[in-house]
Formats: structure tokens, C-alpha cells, sequence
DNA sequence: TGACGCTGAGTTTTT
DNA sequence: CTCAGCGTCA
């Protein structure tokens, strides 16, 4: 505690009430949440197993983890949760799957598994397939504002909600049928238990006495129900947030229950942490500016000890090319002058397309770059495959795992076996697994067909007892070896290169299946394979493989994953109009998370910000001429040193002042 | 089953 | 322009 500020200090010892902190970017939000778990623990003898803290993402669940245990060395943390919202979701529904109708080892379908459901249905109601993209949209807006398929065909009125909420009210019978849910259902089904059970609600409410809430601006409704109703009346509550770096309500965040806390707890209190530990006076100044063009329930103004630091930069380009090169060049010229590491520097952009370009400037310049996002690692075919295996081993009703590893690799069941099976399954109201095991099935089909599919089945059934008697470990390392795994990856891969690494992922698999296994059974010895196949399916191991690879490269990512990083040298590219703001969020006139956005941006800057930005670009194949952002007349010209724009930029130049041509003057004595 | 060619879209993305 | 996804044909 001794290294928190008064302000901290005070976020961590008010534990009368609810409490709201108000967290500036870098003003150590983390830290405050950590240490009021220590302090909950170590001062107010609350224990471990009632305490719960909630984020969004594994990445930051994980770190707040390490941080905790950190905190309370030695100490029991047993029992202590600190999860997102979708595994603390997870957990609830594991732990009432009797009241809710689930059978244990329920899967999870992930947006691509929801996607292939709902192009089946629509296909099978011959409806054309090209909006299933905003059907599922349609359908996750409904789930997370709470709005059941009866009510969505009842309020449905233009073409696409009418189209969505048939299909809605049959994707969830699905979904039943598979005894699988979605990612939405991960929070909306603790929702509506809880509202209709009453002793179920009690009985959550007594485990989990104190509720620590991060990102507060992201949650979601359903995601605002499940906190209102694990506090009850009790107010044991801080939440955290900042309205500010709201930048996800495309996504169903809504930034408003920051301020909707007001109303619900009369007697809560607000806290603002104001002073940044990451960013020069500059850029908190030009973050401030900015930002201030947005309406605020809350005020606030950030502020540093870090020192004023260089003028923000601001180059104008040609083209395109021409912006990618400059920022090859600044960051070479950083390297090898000024010895930066090439981790320090990050470059950000609105939009992934920008990064195509950059890769082969960087490439061409020999600059080593790291690029995050793209395909996370359970799209990737190799993972979707072996998980579905795993899924039918716990769920054999899951009929779309099913459906995916039946002929792979071959086995020689083609899709009229498969679609005989389909139908007799549905006539029978049973999963097609079961269906394989029934007497009637010979009379549908061929004999020989019929064999083969029973062979799968009963192969999987002897796997999934090697599971119970011996190590499930062992035995799905087993199962790979019978049907040659391996073998079937290096016949579907184009390279051996890309086998290898194929081969390479299904093991790193195996190896997280068997950690989370060890690590829920310290919490919970009778936690079996089920709970650990289960929870692998939330699990983003992406970003732990990159933290292994830790070596030193320059990070590309968009503004968006940006979020709750840092870095001392900061390139902020395409400032124009139609790209920030971008043109959907002009039309729609969403131009304030634009803003945040871009706000997300100038604060990632610990040292040094430069933003470019292209005279002219090539859309579609046509030069556009583009505009500069309307965000950079919101910065503080004073704090701006404008390059490329001829005569122009001059005059800008000057208007920086005596003050700033000083300051400079004296860095260089 | 695989190769080829047409068509259309083309922000952000975690769980 | 570029690429994914789909349909057709051998």
C-alpha cells in the first residue's frame, strides 16, 4: 500500500458501500483492484472464497491473478475468483446444471460454431444465406439485451429482425438439443436463473460476499444484470471503469452503466484517479484536449509527474506508400540513433487492412515486427478439429462436434449415411450419437454404413472410459495415436513447414488441457476431464504463446487491441477523415467512440507520440484524395510539430510558441 | 475430391 | 485491388 497514491489509498480502504473509481488510462487501476483484495483479505478478515474479481479478458484475469498471489504470498488464496465474466458464467451454469436442465459436460459453441448452426437452419428453411452474419449479430443483440425469441418475433419488423427471430426461436431449440450453449447464453442463463430462483440467487450471493468488477464501461445488459443481482441490497461492490476508453459498444457495451450506478446505489461513491504514472505532460495535455469534445457525467482531467517531453508529431505523407515507409524509417532511425529497442515501439491503426501495407515496408527495411491479431488460435482448423473430438468425448450430443469429426480422418461415412442418420435422429428426438447405438438404424440404411458408425462410436466410448479409469491425458493422446493425427495434418497441409506447426499447436493444446486439468483440481479434487475440456474452450491461449515468444519487435495491432498496453514510442497511423473517424461511424453519427478511440490511442504514448496520415490513397483500386481527421484540429496546436504540408506547416510550426523552442534549446545544452 | 472461375465485400473483436 | 467463399465441372 505503500505505493499507491492518497487517492489509491482511499479506493482501497472504502469498503462501507458501493464504491465507483473513476480510472484515467495509467493511473494504476490494476493495482488498486489487486490491492483491495489483499487488503479485503489481510485487514477485513474476509476470506479468500467470497471474494470475486471480474474482467473481460483472460489476458487481464490472468495478470490479476499473478498480481494477487503476489500480493498475499504465502497466504490461502484458496477458493478466491478471479475469472471473466464468461468463466465465472460457465461456473454458475456448471454448478445448477441440475436445475437448469443441462447434462454435465454441456458444450460451448464459439462464433464460428454459431455461424455453421444458423446457415444450416436458414438453409434448411431455404432462406438465403448471405445475412447469416447479420442474423447472428441480430440474435447476440437480443441475447445480450435479454430479449427472448418469442418477444424478437412479436417486436420483429423490418425484413431482417423477422428473419432473425425465426431463425432465433430454432437456433435456441438447437442448441438445447446439442446441450450446448453460446457464448451470450454463458451470462444470460445465470440471468434468468437467478431472476426466477430465488434460493439459487441466495446461494451465490453467500458465496461471492464482495464483487470486484474491471472495465465497468464494457459491460454489457445481461453483463449489468448478473452484477446487480450477485450485490443484492449488501453494496459490496467497487467497480472500475472509464468512460473514456468506452470503445466497444458496437459490440453491446453500454458505457451508460458507469452513470446507471448512480441511480441504482443512491449511496455510492465516486472516486477519481486522476495523476498518470505512464505519459508526458504533452500527451495527457493533447489526450485531455481532445477528449474534452465529448460530453462527460464525470470530469476529469489527467495529469503527470513524468515531465512536458518532445512535441507530438504529425507527418503528412503522399500516399499510402509513403506513410508506411516514413514510419520504417523514424523507427530505424530510433533504433540505431537513439538506440530504442524495437519492442518499445508500437504502431497502431484503425483498421487490420492498414497493416498489409506496413508488413511489406517493415519487410523491405528489415524491421522486426510482431502482428497481433488475425486468425485467433481456436479458429485455426487443426484446434477446431481436436476440440471437437473433445467435445463429443464429454457431450456426445453434440451433433455439430459430431458432425465435424465423423469423416475425419476418412472413414468412409459420406453425407448420405450422415444425412439418413440426421433424420432418424431428429424423427427420434435423440442426438445423432445415440441414434448410431439404436436397433431401428439398420432399417434406414446399409448395414456396412451402420457398422461404421458404430465403430466410431464405441472407439469413443472406450476412449472416454480410459478417460474415468486411467489418465484422460494418456487416453487422448491415445485416441490421436489410433486414428493417426498427425498423419492426417501432414496429408491436409500444403507444407511440411505448415504441418509442423499444425503439429506443433495440437501439442501446445495438450499440454493447456493438462494444466487447466492440474490447476482445477487444486481448487477442487473431484474436478474432472469434463470441466477441464470445458473451460479450454474459453481459454485465449493466443496471447500466452506470444508471451513465450518474447523477442524484440516492433508491435502492430489496431487501436482496439491496443487497450490497457503502453509503450514508450508510439506511431499513430491513418489520422484522416473516413478512417478516424471512420466513415460507417460519420455515417451513423458515432463520431464520440471514434474519438475514444483515438484518445485509447495518444494514451498508450509513454514517452514519444508521432501520428501520420496520407495525402492521397488508393481505395479499391482508385486514388482517393483524403482528408486530415477532424481530431487533430481538437489537439493543442502549441504542442504540435506538423511536417509535409509545405508553407503550411510552417505557420503551424510557429504557433508552438517560445515556450516549446525553449524547452527544446535547453535539452539540447 | 479437387481445380478453377465467378461474385461480392471491404471496421473494430472478446468470450 | 484482393481475397474469401461458393458453385460448377471434370
Amino acid at each position: 500500500m505503500k505505493h499507491l497514491n492518497a487517492r489509491q489509498r482511499d479506493a482501497v480502504k472504502y469498503i462501507n458501500g458501493p464504491l465507483l473509481v473513476l480510472a484515467g488510462a495509467g493511473s494504476g487501476k490494476t493495482s488498486v483492484i489487486t490491492q483491495k483484495i489483499a487488503y479485503l483479505v489481510n485487514e477485513c478478515g474476509i476470506r479468500p472464497a467470497n471474494i470475486a474479481a471480474v474482467t473481460f479478458t483472460n489476458k487481464a484475469s490472468r495478470e490479476m491473478k499473478e498480481r494477487v498471489s503476489s500480493l498475499l504470498e504465502g497466504q490461502p488464496s484458496r477458493g478466491l475468483t478471479v475469472a471473466t465474466f464468461h468463466n465465472l458464467g460457465m461456473t454458475i451454469i456448471r454448478r445448477e446444471h441440475k436445475l437448469l436442465g443441462f447434462k454435465p459436460g454441456f458444450s460451448i459453441f464459439d462464433a464460428q460454431d454459431s455461424k455453421a448452426l444458423l446457415r444450416d437452419l436458414m438453409l434448411h428453411n431455404n432462406e438465403e444465406t448471405d445475412q447469416v452474419d447479420a442474423v447472428q449479430h441480430q440474435i447476440s443483440n437480443w441475447k445480450n439485451d435479454m430479449v427472448d425469441p418469442d418477444t424478437a418475433l412479436s417486436r420483429a419488423q423490418l425484413p431482417l429482425e423477422i428473419l432473425a427471430a425465426r431463425a432465433y426461436e430454432a437456433y435456441e431449440t438447437h442448441l438445447r438439443a446439442y446441450n450446448a450453449v453460446d457464448f451470450d447464453d454463458l451470462i444470460l442463463i445465470p440471468v434468468r436463473l437467478f431472476a426466477s430462483q430465488p434460493d439459487a440467487l441466495e446461494r451465490w450471493q453467500n458465496r461471492l460476499r464482495y464483487l470486484l468488477v474491471d472495465e465497468y464501461q464494457d459491460t454489457n445488459l445481461s453483463q449489468y444484470r448478473l452484477v446487480k443481482q450477485l450485490v443484492g441490497t449488501r453494496g459490496a461492490l467497487t467497480v472500475v471503469g472509464d468512460d473514456d476508453q468506452s470503445i466497444y459498444a458496437w459490440r453491446g457495451a453500454r458505457p451508460e452503466n458507469l452513470a446507471q450506478l448512480q441511480q441504482d446505489f443512491p449511496s455510492l461513491k465516486v472516486i477519481k484517479l486522476e495523476q498518470n504514472y505512464r505519459s508526458t505532460s504533452r500527451i495527457l495535455k493533447a489526450a485531455n484536449t481532445l477528449i474534452a469534445n465529448n460530453p462527460h457525467v464525470f470530469e476529469k482531467q489527467l495529469w503527470s509527474e513524468m515531465g512536458m517531453g518532445d512535441p507530438i508529431r504529425v507527418l503528412h505523407n503522399a500516399n499510402e506508400e509513403a506513410e508506411c515507409e516514413r514510419i520504417a524509417m523514424e523507427i530505424l532511425d530510433l533504433h540505431l540513433r537513439n538506440t530504442v529497442a524495437f519492442r518499445d515501439m508500437a504502431i497502431l491503426y484503425r483498421g487490420n487492412f492498414q497493416a498489409r501495407l506496413l508488413e511489406i515496408k517493415l519487410q523491405q527495411y528489415q524491421v522486426p515486427y510482431k502482428l497481433s491479431g488475425g486468425t485467433s488460435f481456436f479458429a485455426r482448423t487443426e484446434i477446431k478439429d481436436l476440440m471437437s473430438y473433445l467435445k463429443v468425448l464429454i457431450n456426445p450430443d453434440d451433433d455439430n462436434a459430431f458432425l465435424r469429426i465423423i469423416n475425419l480422418p476418412r472413414r468412409e461415412i459420406g453425407p448420405s449415411t450422415l444425412q439418413k442418420l440426421g433424420s432418424y435422429a431428429l424423427e427420434r428426438q435423440i442426438s445423432m450419437f445415440d441414434a448410431c447405438g439404436e436397433l431401428g438404424l439398420e432399417q434406414v440404411m446399409p448395414a456396412n454404413a451402420v457398422q461404421r458408425l458404430r465403430r466410431f462410436c464405441q472407439w469413443m466410448q472406450h476412449i472416454l472410459k480410459q478417460c474415468y479409469e486411467h489418465d484422460p491425458i494418456e487416453a487422448i493422446t491415445e485416441m490421436m495415436r489410433d486414428m493417426d493425427y498427425e498423419g492426417w495434418i501432414a496429408e491436409n497441409s500444403t507444407s511440411d513447414a505448415m504441418a509442423e506447426k499444425r503439429i506443433q499447436n495440437v501439442g501446445f493444446l495438450l499440454d493447456s488441457l493438462r494444466s487447466t486439468l492440474e490447476r482445477l483440481q487444486e481448487d477442487d479434487p473431484d474436478a474432472g476431464i469434463e470441466e477441464a475440456i470445458t473451460r479450454l474452450v474459453l481459454l485465449d491461449m493466443l496471447d500466452r504463446q506470444e508471451e513465450e515468444d518474447d523477442s524484440n519487435r516492433v508491435q502492430l495491432m489496431t487501436l482496439h487491441a491496443s487497450k490497457g498496453l503502453e509503450f514508450p514510442y508510439v506511431f499513430l497511423m491513418g489520422m484522416e477523415e473516413e478512417l478516424l473517424p471512420h466513415r460507417n461511424s460519420i455515417e451513423s453519427d458515432n463520431i464520440e467512440e471514434e474519438r475514444r478511440l483515438a484518445y485509447v490511442g495518444i494514451t498508450r504514448a509513454k514517452r514519444a507520440l508521432t501520428i501520420t496520415l496520407a495525402k492521397q490513397r488508393k481505395q479499391y483500386g482508385e486514388k482517393v484524395d483524403c482528408v486530415p481527421s477532424r481530431f487533430l484540429d481538437e489537439l493543442p496546436p502549441e504542442d504540435l510539430e506538423v511536417e509535409g504540408l509545405g508553407e503550411r506547416c510552417q505557420v503551424a510550426n510557429q504557433r508552438r510558441g517560445n515556450a516549446t523552442l525553449n524547452s527544446l534549446k535547453n535539452m539540447f545544452d
